[in-house]
DNA sequence: TTCATATATGCGAGATTGCGCATATATGAA
DNA sequence: TTCATATATGCGCAATCTCGCATATATGAA
């Protein structure tokens, strides 16, 4: 089996880990700092348990790892990387919606609050 | 709706579309030049329809381009810099297949073989 | 132990996606 | 027009994914 096939499939497994908006949120919420399930639930407003499915998948593609604490579940991204490199997927988006001001602004917001320290 | 909700699908609708191996070669054989359908279909040996009908769907999300001339349709990439955006991801494939020597060795390959310009 | 909280997992119905194959359309040549 | 090639589209079934909900497990407190 040629290299590129092999590869191929390899990277289009982490695109359809990450072709879910929950996920992407999640792995945004982990850009700077660990957080806990609880936690991320109430941020993304989220069923606890789904976000708990969530992190399963990600952590069964070793994309985030936990660390446990009393009975509460800290997970953090393995590549912190990751977080920026998605944010650079948004000048792909803007094509997308080309045209449409609205979205255009949102997109804009949204750089911004995943861009800054500050957890708002 | 929050910026971050409506973005975030979007992004997960990219990755949605990236998250197919063929797609993926698709946009790598692209990289460099235009090609049309029935060169992309002898290079990565799927049938026409097939590799048509993945055009199709990276058409609609305005990844690709066509040109018409005489019966060929010629694709390019609306935005090129997509295809070092992919083979920027490489990176965190490495952690999923870490350990595996094999097939570290089939990524580094197919790094140098999309990184190129020879078309081999 | 019992209880409450935090997190994880199992399961099934509905939705989506992929694939093979047939067929349709488009263009140029004869 | 007829034919051959190039490309596109339609369709149905199988495979996969998502979601809500129930249940299980883990930990600390009482």
């Amino acid at each position: 089996m040629p290299s590129r096939v092999v590869v191929a499939k390899e990277l289009s497994e982490v695109f359809k880990v990450l072709s879910h908006p929950d996920r992407i949120r999640l792995i945004e919420e982990l850009r700077t700092d660990e957080k806990d399930v609880n936690t991320l639930h109430e941020r993304l407003d989220l069923p606890a348990s789904r976000v708990s499915q969530h992190l399963a998948l990600l952590r069964a593609h070793r994309i985030v790892e936990e660390r446990r604490e009393g009975r509460h579940v800290y997970y953090h991204l393995t590549q912190p990387a990751l977080a920026d490199w998605i944010i650079d997927a948004l000048r792909f988006v803007e094509g997308r919606i080309s045209g449409d001001t609205e979205n255009i602004k949102m997109l804009n917001r949204a750089r911004k609050l995943w861009s800054s320290e500050a957890a708002s």
